[in-house]
RNA sequence: GGCAGGGUAGCUCAGUGGUAGAGCAGCGGACUCAUAAGCCGUUGGUCGAGAGUUCAAAUCUCUCCCCUGCUACCA
């Protein structure tokens, strides 16, 4: 029973990939598919849901790649945008507008705000000493210079931290400092930049993550600290020629910094999706009802390393350009190790999702990436893990509840939903009234983004109807009580249909199946965040397994691929 | 070094003041509709270490140890 209530509007934000590679497992877990799996969830509520995200074209990896590989950062932009497209496709990652960086609206949007607060005094121009690389004529971030640490004495410290000592380091400190794009010794050379002013919102932004006690620990814990510490006021801007231009004369040489610019692509993405056609109103000003509603919701699905930016950088842009709605909430994931081991995009040894879906279906992955969430630590990955939950939880538990239940009645009662009788068993309306209760439970903890909490008590829910399966044992009843029998096969029928709901948001692809199976028609969003009642003498389909058992043999298979990518 | 998060059963993890929990693995049992799945029972933990507060602490305070991340020109 759900009780009706206001349509909330709600943005999902979800963190820009660089597109200078695939995608890995880590990043499903990190922040795509609990986004997904919260928008699915409030579009089954029946709010009005906007979920974009976009490829960050700029940066430094994609400016690099390029080089190595002798193209344009424009080709490996446009080459892992479109791999980033099929892999939402693949997991069903549903966004709105999934767009780039690398776009006339984007950097319209940029400008507009880098003007805005120039003209409020946030920005301001300073010069700056930094190291240059003469052979590949760039000036080089710290990390992509390399020396013996000043401290430790070790060879081969980065330039912004020994992976000796830990030290963290200035680069200007290096000794025989080489750089990384080219060997050679760079030199010092000042440079003008802006600053953004961030020292200016260090008060304003205590006073509005203080009360934000509905924020993860270590989201929140993180921010005041880094807030308590004092911010220092930092450059948006570098001497490259990919990126956005500064909307100043005078400036050709040099680009407004992705760190500064991509966040803006939550704003700039709206726009652009109100504009387009895929806004049933087409009208433009429809952004307005996500940015600068005060009711409306704004929710940032990132990983952690991304914490910092969309809690206090991005959150002082908004507040330095002011009227737009600061974010609601910042769920950010820990990371997803891979037996143990941080995933990388640079050191391999992870999954790579087009790779997988070469081999697997997508819904034990989101399943398996759910229950096994890095919300509150690191969460470790392992194939072995993966099949244990697959064989166990989605075939044996979930699967086979839908499969034996439909066999049943496929069987006994001519693949119609049997007649229920007048009054139900105790033990049949309080498993209904479990499933009805589970939609405000599973519900209000999918609200909060406590996802492994919400799918736990979901799959607590199937548990229960097996138990009432076994206990009323319809296939001795069909025997001697089909009356008996009609009813545990109606109730349970039922419960699964609830249950195909509640498991929607995390198993898309297999839920949109047994929903069908259910002789439900349409689809299940338009269903609701409520069990759609089976009713007695719908024709039912011919049932089929909705997930396939795995072998043990991909356990050391996929071990081993894992293990020659690491080494190879 | 500083900051943050974490350290609970063999494994993966819940559990923020009131007699230690789940799933898996192990062991035993009853059943047989179902992808040999499901169900019942059971073995197993000095809740990282020590001290303190309290009638009572995994849960609050302090010290220490260990793991992970961040430390702001990677984002």
């Amino acid at each position: 029973m759900t009780t009706p209530h206001q349509p909330e509007t709600i943005l999902v934000c979800v963190a820009w990939p660089y597109a200078n590679n695939h995608l890995h497992a880590g990043h499903l877990a990190g922040a795509y598919l609990p986004a997904d799996v919260f928008a699915r969830y409030q579009r089954l509520k029946g709010n009005r849901v906007l979920m974009v995200s976009g490829s960050d074209s700029h940066g430094t990896p994609v400016t690099v790649r390029a080089e190595q590989e002798g193209t344009t950062p424009e080709a490996v932009f446009q080459r892992y945008h479109r791999s980033f497209l099929e892999t939402w496709k693949g997991f069903g990652i549903g966004f709105d507008l999934f767009t780039s960086t690398d776009t006339a609206n984007h950097i319209e949007v940029v400008q507009e705000i880098f003007s805005r607060l120039l003209e409020r005094g946030y920005l301001y121009e300073a010069e700056q000493e930094l190291l240059y690389d003469p052979v590949a004529q760039r000036f080089l971030p710290d990390r992509y210079v390399e020396g013996i640490c000043p401290i430790c004495g070790f060879d081969g410290a980065r330039g912004d931290q020994c992976d000796n000592c830990g030290s963290t380091l200035d680069a200007l400190e290096l000794k025989s400092p080489r750089s990384r794009l080219s060997d050679a010794t760079p030199e010092r050379r000042a440079s003008n930049h802006f600053f953004l002013k961030l020292s200016a919102f260090t008060e304003q932004l205590q006073a509005w993550v203080e009360p934000k006690d509905f924020w993860r620990p270590h989201v929140r814990g993180f921010t005041l600290g880094m807030l308590r510490e004092g911010l220092k006021d930092r450059a948006i801007t570098r001497d490259l020629t990919w990126g956005v231009p500064i909307p100043l004369d005078g400036y050709n040489d040099k680009r407004i910094y992705v760190w500064f610019e991509a966040v803006i692509g939550y704003l700039s993405a709206t726009k652009e999706w109100a504009a387009s056609a895929a806004n049933p109103t087409r009208n433009a000003d429809d952004w307005h009802d996500w940015w600068t509603d005060p009711s409306a919701r704004t929710e940032y699905f990132i990983g952690k390393d991304n914490v910092p930016f969309h809690t206090v950088i991005w959150p002082a842009i908004l507040m330095g350009y002011g009227g737009l709605n600061l974010p609601y909430d910042v769920p950010a994931n820990q990371y997803l190790t891979m037996s143990g081991t941080k995933a990388s995009k640079s050191r391999g040894g992870v999954v790579w999702l087009p790779d997988y879906l070469e081999r697997y279906d997508p819904d034990p992955l989101r399943y398996m990436m759910t229950a096994n969430a890095p919300e509150t630590s690191d969460a470790d990955f392992t194939w072995d893990e993966y099949v244990r939950r697959n064989n166990d939880e989605l075939v044996a538990r979930w699967g086979n509840l839908v499969n034996r239940v439909l066999t049943i009645t496929g069987r006994n009662f001519d693949a119609k939903v049997p007649e229920p009788p007048a009054t139900l068993a105790p033990e049949s309306q309080a498993l209904l009234d479990r499933v009805d209760a589970a939609f405000d439970t599973v519900g209000a903890d999918i609200d909060r983004v406590q996802l492994r909490r919400a799918l736990n008590g979901a799959m607590e829910v199937a548990q229960a109807a097996n138990q009432y399966i076994d206990a009323r044992a319809p296939w001795t009843a069909v025997k001697n009580d089909r009356e008996h029998a009609a009813e545990t096969l109606y109730v349970t029928l039922n419960v699964i249909s609830g249950l195909v709901t509640l498991l929607d948001p995390v198993l898309p692809f297999t839920c949109a199946t047994a929903w069908t199976m259910l002789g439900h028609t349409g689809s299940i969003e338009a269903g609701g965040w409520r069990r759609t009642p089976v009713l007695a003498g719908t024709a039912l389909p011919a049932p089929a397994p909705l997930f396939k058992k795995l072998d043990d043999s991909v356990v050391t298979d996929e071990e081993a691929r894992l293990a020659a990518q690491a080494a190879g």
